[in-house]
DNA sequence: GAACTATTTTGAACAGCGTTCAGGAACCGA
DNA sequence: TCGGTTCCTGAACGCTGTTCAAAATAGTTC
């Protein structure tokens, strides 16, 4: 009653998924073009259109891998005295989004502001926080703790957002694990010096 | 012996810079093009291409005037007791980037890592670093003064890039004002927690 | 087997982009 | 009037995301 499906969809949409990484890896955000994408999946652009809509739907996608991978990551981080654990999650958090600057400048960059966020994008932020928040807490942030992670979250991303786009250097002559772990140092020390 | 310029090019050229801006500000980057601005300021986009050899040029220039205007409000920043200081630099950065999200954005998405940046650019900014270390060292920060005021202008940058993308709402319900406060406190506690 | 229907896939087409550059336009000096 | 010289225009190139009429391919019915 219907042409049949030449694609299997699922594998197709993979594929697409796939490769619309390694085209971001390879050159960036310029890179990741529907003619492209097609042709690397061995379709045509249209028949990309019938699987994603649009091609912010495959950048989405790759982000919601990529964000899932480095929840993997973080959770792989071992705990242990709260500093440590502090540092070891700055360092795997930086050292992750400096592997994939160009994956991590699709995340961060250019979407319309009027655009609403799928939910396991806010998850796993959430997520993200919370593990910030353990060693914190262990530390004596008592309440704070949640606060505190969401505004250490925010000044680790500042270091990456600088140094992804190549221009950390024109702030600090400090690298970027440094400067994340500095960050940690600076939170510890103000819980340190006791409650507000 | 030659055709006379049909354009005051000094006058051409600060018009297209205004004219940048305002369509920057009216549709952010994607309104920044060749023909928009040549169609604006009663030109051909060749024109356009013979003041400035290309369009990131331009919006070069537009970023150079908002830098100097930032260094002007960050310059009109009262000084007075550390904390306040800082708290009104922090204030005035980030309404200053708030107020100018779509300006904001061409000042740091996108452009090539390889490319090399003027001097005004790194000049401005060490300034700018200058001003939040000179309370902190009123505060007793010594010799890490610049270290800290780098680490707090990277942190407080964090929270502008998360607003200015309308994503900071993805990581705290609190608004951007009140985590850049919040970052200069953790940054005077740790200070006040005594040397390292 | 032919006709019809339903679905999928294609790829040309559209409007726009940054950028280039052949050639028309406009002046001066001879 | 005729080069010479410079300036400016705007068509053109190759690219972009996206759309959609048409082609392809199947099952079903006559």
């Amino acid at each position: 009653m219907a042409r049949p499906r030449s694609y299997d969809h699922d594998a197709l949409r993979a594929a697409t998924i796939r490769v619309a990484r390694r085209l971001l890896e390879e050159g960036g955000p310029p890179a990741l073009t529907a003619r492209a994408l097609a042709r690397a999946v061995g379709a045509t652009p249209g028949t990309v259109y019938a699987v994603f809509g649009n091609l912010n739907a495959v950048l989405l996608e790759v982000n919601r891998e990529t964000f899932l991978e480095l929840a993997a990551v973080i959770d792989a981080v071992p705990d242990g005295p709260a500093a440590d654990w502090l540092d070891r999650l700055a360092d795997a958090y930086v050292a992750f989004m400096l592997e994939r600057r160009d994956v991590w400048r699709g995340l961060f960059e250019g979407p319309r502001e009027t655009e609403s966020f799928p939910p396991w994008y806010t998850e796993l932020i959430d997520r993200l926080i919370g593990r910030i928040a353990a060693p914190l807490a262990e530390l004596g942030a008592g309440p704070r703790a949640r606060d505190l992670a969401e505004q250490l979250f925010v000044s680790v991303h500042g270091v990456v957002a600088l140094a992804a786009i190549g221009r950390l250097d024109m702030v600090t002559a400090r690298p970027a694990q440094a400067l994340a772990r500095e960050a940690v140092e600076t939170t510890v020390r103000a819980i340190k010096a006791g409650p507000a």
